[in-house]
DNA sequence: TATTGTTATACTCTATAACTATA
DNA sequence: TATAGTTATAGAGTATAACAATA
């Protein structure tokens, strides 16, 4: 029965106390809270069968429409051979479609459809309403002050040596 | 040749201005972010040989030892089954060990060796000035609110419904 | 019955490299 | 030469399910 250290003190049967040097990094916060974040939003979209890339894909191509794959990859910060599979997804559901370009006929214009602009709309609000949900526990000033570091922490690229 | 709109109206030439959606959501910032102080870290430990998880249950068995690898996986949120694949590796290098436990014998007791303590303060270390750099873009007080806010994101679990 | 450590397995995410057709 | 889209492939990271030994 007594496996040690189970619960502490306080009978808090949870988490159990993390140990101080992970504890004080903002690296490793960072992985949990997000880890915390993507459950819940997996858990959001999963009726709408989108996964967090799918999602992002057919908001950036409902947003800019005629955007193309490379241009998807870049604003996403992934790899444009990545994009492929996410857009034939898309495209299979009849959500995207792949427009040919006359100026330019390696590239294809992406265009949402229109249920795909309505799943993209139904989508953002379920996202919204659980952004709300999730962050419950921090007041509007903290939410945009926590929106603002993350943004700087990103944009810090290479410029530190 | 004008491929669009690869480069802003000012010339910023990085990673192209993002669509109003993904923008203000906490979420896909959290993800971008935590990718972006990840990478750091990675290079950081890369010479060490230490992956985030090996570096977590190194420090975890480092501060706590005698430790159980299931306490360690319950401490890290993850399975048990993976903490066998990290103890091996660490095991292997001879940074950890695995005691028998008279009285349960049923766990081990994770040990760290001379060369595991050692290893273990200079990552540290070299975290820490890790997290220094990265995190260059925010002042004393806003690096300890972020960490307060990630906290309790974190610790915010299903207790929303 | 429940828990510890373990293995086998598979799935997701993502990057790399190479190819083709265009430019 | 450089870029867009594509394919094949591989490597992390991680979860699930089952099992033996022990409690």
């Amino acid at each position: 029965m007594p496996t040690a250290a189970r619960k502490d003190a306080t009978g808090t049967a949870t988490t159990a106390a993390l140990p101080s040097s992970l504890d004080g990094l903002v690296g490793y916060r960072l992985k949990r809270a997000y880890l915390r974040v993507l459950a819940d939003f997996r858990d959001t979209l999963a009726g709408d069968a989108l996964s967090p890339r799918t999602f992002s894909v057919l908001v950036l191509v409902s947003e800019q429409p005629g955007i193309s794959q490379s241009d998807v990859a870049r604003a996403l910060g992934i790899e444009r051979s990545g994009v492929v599979a996410l857009v034939d997804e898309l495209a299979g559901r009849g959500l995207v479609r792949r427009v040919p370009r006359p100026d330019d006929r390696r590239t294809h214009a992406l265009q949402p459809t229109p249920a795909g602009r309505r799943l993209c709309t139904r989508a953002v609000d379920a996202v919204q309403a659980h952004e709300t949900r999730v962050l419950a526990v921090l007041s509007g000033e903290e939410r945009a002050a926590l929106l603002g570091m993350l943004r700087r922490i990103q944009d810090s690229d290479g410029n530190e040596a």
